[in-house]
DNA sequence: ATGTCAGCACGCTGCTGA
């Protein structure tokens, strides 16, 4: 099974390059992240062209996730237990809850598109919210493992923290100064991969960014970030194979700011092509 | 240069969000 994250910044925008790099790169089970539209705005007919079923969670313009796969997608779920709300500054279980976390269960693989909030400025509301959303991540992923700790389980999506120095390359980005960086939304990184997490992509791809600003020519100056990722439990951490960043899918006409992380898994996800029969 | 995008309100421009 090969699976991808990629926040498609607008499904609208892009659609043709989004369903294109799926079929040519074979992807089975795609997670995506704002996808900025309702699901009356969805472009469903071009995935189902392609084979692809989608499930989608989206409110209004902003943020919105979905999920297409080969295979149908299984026990769909919008948003996790414990995930805060947020509403003109007033945050809480109470708030309504944004269009940022969905999940479906393929070919026995639990997987989530996950758009964690921004977080905006230090000092902002939004800044509280990113890190009470993450520790409800937390406690969902160790709930959930507790339950079941040989789930094959995936948290994919835009994190939007920078776990390590190595994962920054736009200078505007300080520690102490700005988001993504701070040392509370590291610690945050680290509960979840604390909770049985790991990342399966750095072990395979050790350097290279997921996303550029559109501003200020980051991308030709490779000065980037490595925001995205797929983190996986050790069931599903151990059945990964190979690993990719696309990163020219940042080039051409209407790119996204951000590029498709990807995993090989060895999981049969209905495929009859990569595994042998045994009588 | 706060230098780019996307979507919305409506609208031919300005706002919000990233």
């Amino acid at each position: 099974m090969r699976l991808a994250t990629w926040n498609v910044n607008s499904i609208r925008a892009r659609v043709d390059r989004i369903v294109g790099f799926a079929v040519n790169e074979d992807v089975d089970v795609l997670a995506m992240q704002e996808i900025k539209c309702k699901p009356e705005q969805f472009p469903l007919e071009q995935f189902e062209a392609a084979g692809y079923h989608v499930e989608l969670h989206g409110l209004n313009q902003w943020n919105g996730v979905a999920i297409a796969s080969r295979e149908p997608l299984e026990d769909v779920q919008i948003g996790f237990p414990g995930m805060p709300g947020f509403l003109k500054g007033h945050e809480g279980p109470d708030a309504p809850r944004e269009a940022r976390a969905i999940a479906a269960t393929v070919g026995g693989v639990r997987v989530w598109s996950l758009y964690v909030p921004n977080g905006r400025s230090l000092d902002d509301p939004h800044y509280v919210y990113k890190l009470h959303w993450l520790q409800a991540l937390e406690q969902y992923t160790r709930d959930t493992l507790a339950a079941d700790p040989d789930l094959p389980l995936a948290l994919t999506g835009d994190f939007n923290i920078c776990p390590t120095p190595e994962d920054v390359g736009d200078p505007t980005l300080v520690e102490g100064v700005t988001t993504h960086v701070s040392p509370p939304e590291r610690a945050a990184f680290q509960a979840l991969l604390d909770a049985g997490l790991a990342d399966t992509v750095r072990p395979l791809v050790p350097t290279g960014f997921t996303y550029w600003d559109y501003k200020q020519l980051r991308f030709p100056r490779n000065e980037g970030l490595r925001i995205d990722f797929i983190l996986g439990s050790r069931a599903f951490a151990d059945a990964v194979t190979a690993a990719a960043i696309h990163r020219d899918q940042r080039k051409g006409e209407a790119p996204s700011d951000h590029v498709p992380v990807v995993v090989d898994l060895d999981i049969d996800a209905g495929d009859d092509d990569d595994r042998p029969m045994i009588f």
